[in-house]
Parts: C-alpha cells; sequence; structure tokens
DNA sequence: TATGAATGAGTCTTCATTCAT
DNA sequence: GATGAATGAAGACTCATTCAT
C-alpha cells in the first residue's frame, strides 16, 4: 500500500510529472530491449532527452527508474481495466470484457509485460509490495467477476480462487509463444480468440456438479 | 539445430563431465539466489569448488555457464517427461501423466525454472535457438498427446494447437503466484490437482461441437 | 596582509552584511557536523535560508565560505580578547585573563575551532596567509603579555617566544581529549583550572636561573 | 580493542603484507600532499606502484586506506616509545627519554602526524575506536611514568592525570608552529629543547605543596 | 591442469557552478 | 536580486577475463 517514493531534488510538480514522463518512455524504450541490467543510466538518460546530472535531479538511484516504471505501467492497466468493464452489467459480458482487455492490453504491451516478469527480481522490496499489491487487486477482480458469473450456482470455492489466479496470466503465454504462434494461426486475433475460448471452457469446472460426473 | 559448443582448455573428457556437473550445480545456486547479472564468476567458482582460473579451463565465457546451466536442465526435463509416459498406452492417461508430470517437475525446480523465464534475454543468440528448439519439441510432444487423446472426433485444429502451445506453461503461473495460492489452498497438491481439473476442463474446447452448444 | 576579497554580484551593502551572517551561521552548522569536504553547498544554502542561486550572489566559489567562517570567526575571537583584557593594568593578572579568556573561548567554540584546525589545509592560499597572520597577532598578543610579566627579570629570549608560541594552543588539547578529561574531572572549570595552573607553572622556565636552582 | 579487519581478496600472506607496506607509503604520500578528501584512489594506486584493480584487492573502501594507515603509524609509534624507554631505569631519565622520544617521533613525523590529526574525522567509528585505544593507552604511559616520577611525594591525582593528558601533544603545536619557530629559533633541536624544559617545568605543579607557597 | 593475483574498462552517482526566467 | 533546474566532469568501485607460475 505504502507508495515507495521517489526522491526528487526538483520542487515544481509539474516538471516533474513533465520529465517523469520522458523518463519512463527512455526507460522502456531501453529496459526492453536490454534488460534492467545492461541498461546503463546513461542511455537511458538520453533516450529520455535528459543530460545524466538533470536524470539524478528526478531520481536517487537507477533502482528508483524501474519503480517509476513498474509504478506507470500497473497504474495504466489498471486503469484501462477499469475502463473497459465500466457500464456493463451482465456478468457473463463482463467477465468476458475483461478477459478480453486483458488479452489486448498483454498483447499491445507485450515487450514492457515480458520485462516486468523478468525483472521483478530486480525491484527493491517496497517497489515489489507495492506491485504485488496491484496485482492482488487484479487478481480480486477477476475473482468477483467470476462470482457474479457463477451467481445462483453451487461453485467450488478453491477452484473459483484458482480460476482467479490463473485468468489473467493465461495470455502472457502466448507473449512468449508468439512466434510459434504467429505461424500457426491466421492473425493474432484468432489467437486471442482461441485463448478466450479456452478460458471460458476452462472455468466450466467451477461449478460443482449435481449429480453427473464431469469426466 | 548445431548445439552450441562450450570450448574447453581440457582434454580429458571424464574430467570434463565432472568439473562441468560441478558448475552446474554452484551456478544453479547462485544463479537462483541472485540472477544471471548479479552473480559473479568468482561466486559461482567458489560454490561449485571451483578456483577462478580453474573454471576458466572449462568455460570462455560468463555466457557459456547459463548455456551448460539451460542445456542441462532442459534435458533432464525432456528425459523425466519421456520416463513418466513410457509404457502408458491409453490415450488420455498418457496426456494426463504428461499433464502431471509438467506440473511435478515446475513446482519441485520452481526457482531454476522461474530463473531460465527470467534470464532467456541474457543467453547468446545460439544457445537461444537450442532453447527454443527443445520447447518446441516440448510443445509437439503435447500437441501428440492432445491429437490422440481426440483421435475419432472432429477436431479444431487451430485450438489444438493452442492448447498445446499453452498447456506446459499453466503451471509455471502456479510458481509465481505460489504465495497467493498456498494461502488459499489445503495444500500444493490440492492446487496442482485444481490446476489439472482446469487445464482438462478447458481443452474440450478442441472437438467441433456437431449441433449441440456448450452453454 | 592583502585580505581576501569575497568576490559578490550585488550592491547592497547591507544586504551582503546580513546574507553573509546567515551563511556563516549556516556553513558553521553544516561544516562542524560534516567537515567542509562533506558538506554540499545545497545544505548550506538551505541551513543559511537561502536558495542555491541567491547565495551564489554572495559567493564565487565553495571556498569562499570557508574564508568567510574563518575571517568571522577569527575577528570575533580577536575581539573578545581584546575586551577580556582591557582596563587591566597588572601585568601578571593581565596574562591570566588572557589566558583564562583563551580557555573559556577554545571551550564554548569547541567545534568551530577543531574544525578550523581541521580544515585549515582546506583554505586556498590567499585565506591561509589572512588566517597565518591573524594567528601571529595572536601569539604576539601573548609575547606581549609574558615579557610585560618578566619584566624587570632577566628572560631567556628563546624561551619567552617559544612559550608565547605554546600558551594559545595548549586549551586546544583539552578539546581533543575532552572524553578522557570529562570522565577524570569533576567538572570542566576545574580542567580549565588545571591547565591555567600548569602553564602558570610552565612559564617560570623563562627567566634565566642566576645561581639558584629550581628544584 | 576489536581491530577492524581488512577485507582482502588475496589469499598469499606475504604478499598482503608487501602490497599493504606499498599502500601505506602511496597512501602517505599522497595523503599527506592533499588530504583524505583530495587524494583519489586512482592517485594513491598510482603512488603506491599498483593499478586500480589491484589496489581494490587488497582493500574494500577508501575509508580501508586510512584505516591502514592509522593502524600502521600508530602502532610504529608505540613500538619506536617503548624501545626508547626500555632498560632506563631511573624514573627522572625514563620520563625524559620518553618525552624526548615522543617529540622526536613528532618532529621526524610532522605530515603524517598532522593529516592523522586532521582526518581523525574521516575516520568509520570502528576504525577510531582503535585509534583512541591506542591514544589512551599512550596517556596511560605518561600516567605510570610521571607518577614513578613523583613517587614519594604527595601528589595532586587531577593533576597528575591532567599532565598526563597534556604532555603528548605538547609537542604536536610545535608542528602547527613549525615556520614561526623556526625563525625565531637557531635550530629545531633547540625548540625541542625548549619545549622538554617547559614541560618538565610545567609538571612540577603535580605535587602538593605542603607549606610553602608557590607563587 | 590448477592456481589466484593482476588488469582496466565500464558503471553508478555526486555536486559545484551556471543561467534563463 | 531571487529562483531552482540543468549541466557534466570527476570519483569510487566492480568484475569478467587473462596469464605467469
Amino acid at each position: 500500500m505504502e507508495k515507495r517514493a521517489v526522491k526528487t531534488k526538483i520542487k515544481n510538480e509539474k516538471l516533474i510529472d513533465r520529465r517523469r514522463k520522458q523518463i519512463i518512455d527512455g526507460a522502456i524504450k531501453v529496459f526492453t530491449a536490454k534488460g534492467f541490467h545492461k541498461a546503463t543510466v546513461r542511455e537511458i538518460a538520453k533516450e529520455a532527452g535528459l543530460t545524466m546530472g538533470s536524470l539524478y535531479n528526478y531520481i536517487a538511484t537507477k533502482e528508483d527508474i524501474i519503480h517509476i516504471v513498474y509504478d506507470y505501467i500497473t497504474r495504466v492497466l489498471r486503469e484501462e481495466m477499469k475502463k473497459a468493464i465500466a457500464g456493463i452489467k451482465d456478468p457473463e459480458k463482463r467477465l468476458q470484457a475483461a478477459l478480453h482487455q486483458n488479452l489486448k492490453a498483454v498483447y499491445q504491451n507485450q515487450e514492457i509485460i515480458m520485462f516486468m516478469y523478468r525483472e521483478s527480481a530486480s525491484l527493491d522490496k517496497e517497489s515489489l509490495y507495492t506491485v504485488l499489491a496491484r496485482e492482488t487487486e487484479y487478481i480480486e477482480l477477476f475473482e468477483g467477476l467470476l462470482r457474479e458469473r457463477f451467481k445462483g450456482q453451487r461453485v467450488n470455492e478453491e477452484r473459483l480462487r484458482l480460476a482467479a489466479d490463473l485468468l489473467p496470466y493465461i495470455p502472457v503465454i502466448m507473449t512468449s509463444r508468439r512466434w510459434s504462434l504467429k505461424r500457426r494461426f491466421e492473425s493474432m486475433d484468432n489467437v486471442m480468440k482461441g485463448i478466450l475460448d479456452f478460458v471460458l471452457q476452462g472455468i466450466e469446472f467451477i461449478p460443482e456438479k449435481s449429480n453427473t460426473q464431469e469426466k
């Protein structure tokens, strides 16, 4: 919860926001290309359109940069998700919209999301804490959506929760397998549709079967 | 295809094998704890019970070490998978055995597997090529198992292939969500059983539905 | 001799004086706490209640700050000394008053005086010259006091001068040994009295002994 | 007491000793010329006849260098003092020998001793602790010598201890006033003799005067 | 073959000083 | 006169790799 503060030597808030955006953009470019460790602060500064010294007026350590990036991306993803399901009432459609938004977000931000998975080990404890909290929030959103979706049916509670944990991450697999998938599918849209279908089929293991057995 | 050769200054093959095993064990220890970049060659040498100079008689660069580790792990996983499904004839049981073996392998080697996912970017091109080839082989194994499982039914070819791509990776999610899952489930065995059920339910989207709709 | 001038961009003399006092106060705070090199101009500015830019309207370099501080402290010490012996006629009492004032000044300004001893190497040549000149003046004051004190007796000239050189500095030892002394003495006042006695005894080596031996 | 250990990456003890001596010599040269903060590690390495990297095989931080230097000098001074008074039985001669050795040591190591006084603030806590302990030991040596010297007489205990604290430091004043003293004295030997006389006169304040008053 | 000391290029970080507003 | 953001040169420290013994 405790939002890890990045110390800055600058007072002008507007300027901080502007520079921070530059830093985020530059950092994403360099980080996705080379990863956190191989990226040099110099390169990030350059890509951000700042000098070394200037960059360090807005951060204290290299770790701050990765923190800022994580903070930004997770916030954006969360906001887009909120927008995507806003106003949808039907539980089934609501879940589908969320799954679709998740797929889309993962697909459109492949590189940065892969980067985030890879480099979470490079986060300091506090940052990791913040990120994990946001992840949990995300999972809980899906848990809620699933619960509404199966409202009225008897559900296996453990399975519902497991599904909530799995759902948001399955699209990430698409990212690491994209080269293979691209060759086999007509379009990435089809891949996404396929994943959606797979997932929707999968969650059917949640309701307790009354007298008929699955399998 | 060309298996990236690690150049060594040593002739005695037996010695090479022994030393390489030492290197692998030491490297896994250090790599899983700190990641590739933060691990120093010095530390790996020490953990391997070798001196700096001696280690460099068996490798040429730090990258060689990660290559050797990847090579070793992927080979071991493949062999264990082969053993796990050997002799099973019934296609359904064969698929389940493979899924179960995959879950078990991921669970038992969590740290090293997480490391492999994270650090694949640290592999040089040739190594990456080798690893990807082995991954493809793994996927194709699952593709074959699925094909046998649905033999006789009309299958949606694209979906079958997609499922083959997804199945081996879904257990990895368990690894990154283990802290959350541990709290919610009685035991990790239950988690694994849950994932298996989810997956088995999911692949039911593969057969083309003739006239009846699911839901 | 040439009093090293600190260049300023400001015309208003009254303002210069006010700002300079702020700078001195801020600098002493920071310098005594961290020494010259570890003190940053930023920090001094802040402690002085000025902005970076404003501070640099009154100094040209960081060295200027230390110069201003030295100049201020030595001037204050000199003035207090003058006041302390003003009006005292009896040579013996006059010397004692000076020694006492010196002890008191050293004790009350321990930190800044220690700082001045430590960091004299950080002064630029001109500043050092000024400081040394003022020190010489101080020494000569003691030389004069001693000469009056022993007026009428045959004195060993070299010893008299040596004593003049030693006397003002002996109290400084108290400063570097204060932790030890505190433990052993009832009060710092007693320490000071002890030092005074020691010194008064010591200077008895100045008069040439005619035929009688001491001890 | 706890002797602060300087971590080294080197195993060969003889080599460590040799290199450490090089480092000490190089560091003293650079430190005395520029002080701790203005001295660069690169320069010290060069003066020590080592490369940057090599130097850092024998130390972990720049602070280690100053620690090593302090450790070395204080040890040498202590050993020379021991030698200087070894075998002397007569308490008065013993004290004089100690005072003389102290004067000589301070004079011959002026620069490094001035450096040590100035830069003790640059020592980390542990090092400072070690140094202070050694200083205390030195003081206690003088306390012992004084006690023997006045054996049989009724002494003012506080004064004796104060004298022990002052004696070893008075010669240091000579160092900071050497330019002035040089001009006034025939030779530095004379200065030293003068200081000795002053001190010997001064300590006569230690014995309690029975019925005769001093002064 | 084994050893481990030496090397130096490369990195993060700091901070005195400047200057446009 | 005041402000504070920008600058970049400089410094401490790391570590993969080499090589003489």
